[in-house]
RNA sequence: GCCGCGUUCGUCUAGGGGUCCAGGACGCCGGCCUCUCACGCCGGUAACACGGGUUCAAAUCCCGUACGCGGUACCA
């Protein structure tokens, strides 16, 4: 097994949502590629974010995307335990290492006492100060207090953060595999919190120890990340430990422009849980086809890519390195070449339950049929509720279609056409042809002219499936019903 | 504001000094097929952000500007 060794670290602050799924996606495809492990790793430090069935829905999305994983909870690689809740000693543990050493101090400020600092500090050209070399002989922490005061403060429980300590005038650069060097200055970084006065760590803390305990070696996550990462560097160097090697991924962005956030993908129409996207139907195969090449490219031609395909061709060299906007057409048409390869059988079971909520509930072999005639019509399972007309009488006739094929002989054809059908022997699309055709020439009129009258009589609009095989699938009874209905409705 | 990262058709992208008056895919438009719609096939539209360098030669290298995005929390 090769030593690569990568995680999927989502926070169980909401349910997976697409850019989540992505990151999971690209450390799945380098472990796999690699033969590597990939390690998920549920990181709930934030207490008042945590949502109760978040992780249920992170590790069922996941496996809906068939992105499995080695070692993770419920899954022990000797690397546990995998939630960060369960691991508080062990921060603890390197947070007060990190104080003995003078990388870290004690802060006793108060939430209200830091947005007080922001506004004493602030200026014009600098809104926004950090708590860090140049302020923090200013506040209430164990640089700038006596240590007496700071040992009665402890006594008497007065509550503290432990914060990284970084001295200014130096830089801190690393080699990213995606964007190469990336240098920051020292003076920029402020003191992070490490640990939180509720004695949980921060993600920068928990995040690194972590990565180091488990061994680590690649950390592919979101640009977001980019920012922070001197402060793991700093972190990783005062521990004595080697950092991993950092990927930084380009964001999918809204087509809106910005972040594809919860709010800004709801006012572009895009799904943004993983959850929705199952539940919408679309195939799991065509989502991951899709996001792989949101921002990954293999440098062929090719655009359909099964899972094997993906692990084959995958690599971070060929990750891009700029925002990349989400595009549901796109994705849509993946989907349809997913939703192709499969079968009317299992298509017509995933959207039994669909129709039933609409209240149709028809014969199982029918609705395969009507699944077989129009799969090439549909990007999702769920388009088919809009071709009621497969299940009930159609209650209105669409007003372009009959104001363009509805003629004034229209109503004498049909009725006509109606009457053949009642004498037919075999009610089968090739003879319901015939019958039409042969009517056309008797009555002297281009069989369009009762082609299109007969669909909008049976179907209420323009357009469908080839019409013999839609009548045929109808059955006669309800197609000539249908038509006499039709005839004294339009009229 | 500051820090960082970006910038090739509307979108995802190929390309990484000459093979590029820039290739593919989605979308869009047109055509063929055809009873309609869809599929399929054929064709078309459309881009190197801008300004300076370097070079015989720049989409490609360098600098600057503009713009976009991210970060700037006891959130991740």
């Amino acid at each position: 097994m090769s030593p690569f060794r990568v995680r999927f670290a989502p926070s169980p602050t909401g349910y997976l949502h697409i850019g989540g799924l992505r990151t999971a996606l690209y450390n799945y495809l380098f472990a796999r590629k690699h033969g590597g492990t990939i390690i998920l790793r549920i990181e709930d430090t934030d207490q008042r974010r945590f949502v109760e069935d978040a992780e249920k829905d992170i590790l069922a999305s996941l496996e809906w995307a068939g992105l499995d994983f080695d070692e993770g909870p419920g899954r022990d690689g000797g690397h546990g335990p995998y939630r960060q809740s369960e691991r508080s000693d062990v921060y603890k543990q390197i947070a007060e290492e990190l104080v003995d050493s003078g990388d870290a101090y004690i802060a006793f400020d108060t939430e209200e006492e830091l947005t007080s600092m922001r506004e004493r500090f602030a200026t014009k050209e600098n809104p926004n100060p950090r708590y860090g070399s140049s302020t923090r002989s200013q506040m209430q922490n164990a640089l700038s207090l006596s240590e007496d005061d700071v040992s009665s403060r402890l006594e008497s429980g007065q509550p503290y953060v432990i914060r990284l300590k970084v001295s200014p005038g130096g830089s801190v650069s690393f080699s990213d595999l995606i964007r190469g060097p990336v240098t920051f200055e020292t003076v920029n970084v402020d003191d992070q919190v490490l640990m939180k006065s509720d004695g949980l760590p921060t993600y920068h803390l928990a995040n690194i120890v972590d990565d180091h305990l488990m061994e680590v070696s690649h950390v592919i996550r979101g640009e977001e990340w980019l920012p922070s990462t001197p402060k793991h560097i700093l972190l990783y160097e005062a521990l004595g430990w080697d950092p991993p090697q950092m990927a930084h991924l380009p964001l999918i962005l809204s087509p809106t422009g910005g972040k594809l956030s919860k709010r800004s993908a709801e006012r572009a129409g895009i799904p943004v849980s993983v959850k929705e996207y199952r539940s919408t139907g679309y195939e799991s195969g065509a989502l991951i086809n899709f996001l792989a090449l949101l921002g990954w490219n293999p440098g062929n031609e090719r655009e359909l890519y099964a899972m094997e395909d993906l692990i084959e061709a995958f690599s971070l060299e060929r990750v891009g390195q700029s925002g990349v906007q989400f595009d549901l057409n796109k994705l849509q048409w993946v989907n349809e070449h997913y939703l192709r390869q499969r079968s009317a059988k299992s298509i017509a079971s995933d959207i039994k339950p669909l129709l039933a909520e609409n209240g149709i509930k028809p014969d199982e072999d029918y609705l395969e049929r009507v699944v077989a005639v129009m799969a090439e019509r549909i990007s999702l399972p769920s388009d088919l509720l809009r071709a009621r007309y497969f299940f009930e009488d159609p209650t209105s006739y669409d007003d372009k279609t009959r104001k363009k094929r509805w003629k004034e002989e229209s109503s004498g054809l049909v009725v006509s056409f109606a009457g053949k059908l009642d004498q037919l022997d075999v009610f089968e699309a090739a003879t319901i042809e015939t019958a039409l055709r042969k009517l056309a020439e008797e009555q002297e009129v281009g069989a369009g002219r009762i082609i299109h009258p007969v669909r909008l009589a049976v179907s209420g609009i323009g357009f469908g499936p080839g019409l013999f095989e839609l009548l045929e699938l109808l059955g006669r009874e309800t197609t000539v019903r249908r038509l006499r209905t039709a005839v004294s409705a339009i009229g």
